[in-house]
DNA sequence: GACGATACGGAACGCCCGTTCCGGTTGTCA
DNA sequence: TGACAACCGGAACGGGCGTTCCGTATCGTC
């Protein structure tokens, strides 16, 4: 399926697609038409279609990169020895880069999103829920909640950092919510 | 400016119209196209237009209607006993109204949506920060929280909802964390 | 340096959708 | 009931955008 090996030119064109790609993207999520990227990159827009079979595939390319971010970041934060910590610092921290490129945000709040990216989605996921076990182990997280919540609560942030940006005290809230474990 | 009275015809049209967009507009938000609506309607596109400027115009005049339920249903609340228990019962009233209604999230997830629909953007808003400082007043909800910040988290819970429905009890986490005052 | 395969650019296609236009119809009022 | 204004339906227009196509240019190899 895959050319082994691509011309020069090829693969140079690809790489300059796949910045220009991650900078739209990023700054104006899937709503970016084509045509600009191909501009961004210097190369014409068949040539965008040489490398990525649709515009959705580009876009998953660009995105797929930061959720296997994401994943190794929670997979690190396993071993921690205060789960609680590790926890709310992750919480936070995806968030706070999420909330940087509209790519991610987009690709987010898809619930089917990351079900096809198989690989990235579910290891993220996976190392999600790990560290969210953990945390409600050791009576650091609420009981009430599952992966699944929590993954909305994530998309819910980003909406609220969407609305009203520099406020990173109102997903303080959010982990004071969190924190309830009485009741 | 305005007709003062329409041919019979003319209005029942108009009330089509409305009653078509009012559907479809909360079914699936802005996305849904103009011609569904006439034709749901029953109706011809250029019929729409001799009553709506824009289909923006339309979809503000239908969403106009619930954001002054929304404001009364606030200024109702202003005078109850408990300012934390109004409150709260407001804030999870809306969010559960909106939820189930698109077009209404969308309206509010805009922050410009509701600056120009001076009348009843503004009451909701001014009702909204009445019950929010009563409930601050109170100590019953943080005080490092004003009304903006407050729409935010509005915003977010909608985001919340859509990712994942009949979660209420996502809903109740980010009350908690608005509970939240020592520290 | 020449030849074949590979890749390129951008014009062209098809579709969607908001908006406008106009010939025909219907309500209103005398 | 007749005539005029108001109104209607839906075809047509225009712009945007994803995708495809193809004549041309470039790369890699002998």
């Amino acid at each position: 399926m895959e050319k082994a090996v691509l011309r020069a030119d090829a693969r140079r064109n690809r790489a300059r697609v796949l910045a220009a790609a991650e900078e739209a993207f990023g700054a104006d999520g899937l709503a970016v038409p084509l045509d600009e990227i191909a501009r961004l990159a210097g190369v014409g827009a068949g040539t965008v279609y040489r490398h990525f079979p649709s515009k959705e595939a580009l876009f998953q390319a660009v995105v797929l990169e930061r959720i296997e971010q994401f994943a190794q970041e929670a997979q690190a934060l396993q071993a921690a020895e205060d789960p609680g910590e590790a926890f709310f610092d992750y919480f936070q921290r995806v968030i706070r880069q999420a909330s940087l490129n509209r790519a991610i945000c987009e690709a987010l709040a898809e619930s089917t999103g990351l079900g096809f990216k198989a690989d990235a989605g579910n290891d993220f996921r996976a190392a999600l829920d790990a560290l969210l076990e953990r945390a409600q182990a050791v009576g650091a997280v609420r009981a009430d909640i599952d992966g699944d919540d929590l993954r909305a609560l994530i998309v819910g942030c980003l909406a609220v950092e969407r609305y009203s940006p520099d406020s990173r005290h109102l997903v303080r809230v959010v982990v004071d919510g969190l924190r309830v474990t009485g009741n």
